[in-house]
DNA sequence: TTAGCTTATGCAACTCTATTGCATTTTTAT
DNA sequence: ATAAAAATGCAATAGAGTTGCATAAGCTAA
């Protein structure tokens, strides 16, 4: 994953390039699954605390990061679809001027599943599957779906 | 609803009838939304807040409330379908014959969806929407499945 | 009904997650 | 290079939830 990349990423959501968030948006972009602010202050002891969730709620702000709803009490982020698929995207552009067509998409809301895993712990956005149709009886109004699937992941499922 | 109604729900669950428990389950009779800590300290001053999570904790080990995902730092509780309906077929009975036929329902997770309104803020327990099945890609276990869809409610959609 | 065992309650202290204010440093545009 | 704007680190704070322990209340059986 260039570097370059991501400070694209970052000029187009008019997000000044840092060392902590470049840091964070890497490990993201390498994760498969979920984060907690907790893993990242682990993963970064060189940032404060602080600066590590004022990171996190500028990426949310933007719309590169969604909250993922959580029983425990720690909130979980994950890379917005748009995001990962454009950073892959830009991965196998050689060019500048594709790396330049990156629009960013604020406020688009993602209405994938979610699915946590009670073996391995983990949390994973499934870009892939989108979350079925609901009816609800007459007088709801429906503007967002959440959808958390629980079990047993594709690596904790024995084959 | 009928102080006897609650205690027979205690007894068949084997937990202790003491005011705080009695109040708080009647608070959650009455509400037709979900309730969190916070909100009971608030109507119940007179209870510690220790009391309180302990109450809460103890209804949900015995399956008479549910955890709602939530977004803010505050989980929410829900009554279990079995218990809201088997207070109310109750309260239509005369009989004590007919209030001893409950049958404590331990450990089945009530899979209805939750609906969250952005105007009134309250969270409602949707017991007659069932969650639509769920295809995941080969490998994935499902164990469970939470579900919140996010709008405007009966009240607040403009009719 | 009471004696005695068990469980629930209240209080204090504590843990964990997350946020805010402010001084300092870094980024970026000129 | 410089100055404005924004990000960082530190300290303090807020809120949710839990734990330990002494006391109080509920339950069981005689």
């Amino acid at each position: 994953m260039d570097q370059r990349i991501i400070e694209n990423l970052f000029n187009e959501y008019q997000l000044r390039v840092t060392n902590c968030r470049t840091d964070i948006m890497l490990f993201f972009l390498e994760a498969d699954f979920a984060l907690s602010a907790k893993a990242l202050e682990n993963n970064f002891p060189q940032y404060d605390r602080v600066t590590i969730y004022r990171t996190l709620n500028s990426f949310i702000e933007k719309g590169i990061l969604h909250p993922i709803p959580s029983d425990g009490g720690a909130a979980l982020y994950g890379l917005s679809d748009s995001i990962r698929k454009g950073a892959e995207q830009m991965g196998q552009a050689t060019m500048l001027s594709d790396v330049e067509e990156v629009i960013p998409q604020t406020h688009i809301h993602d209405e994938h599943i979610h699915f946590s895993c009670h073996a391995c712990g983990k949390t994973l956005c499934l870009p892939e599957q989108t979350i079925p149709k609901v009816n609800l009886p007459p007088g709801y109004q429906i503007k967002e779906v959440e959808m958390v699937v629980k079990g047993y992941c594709k690596s904790c499922t024995p084959a």
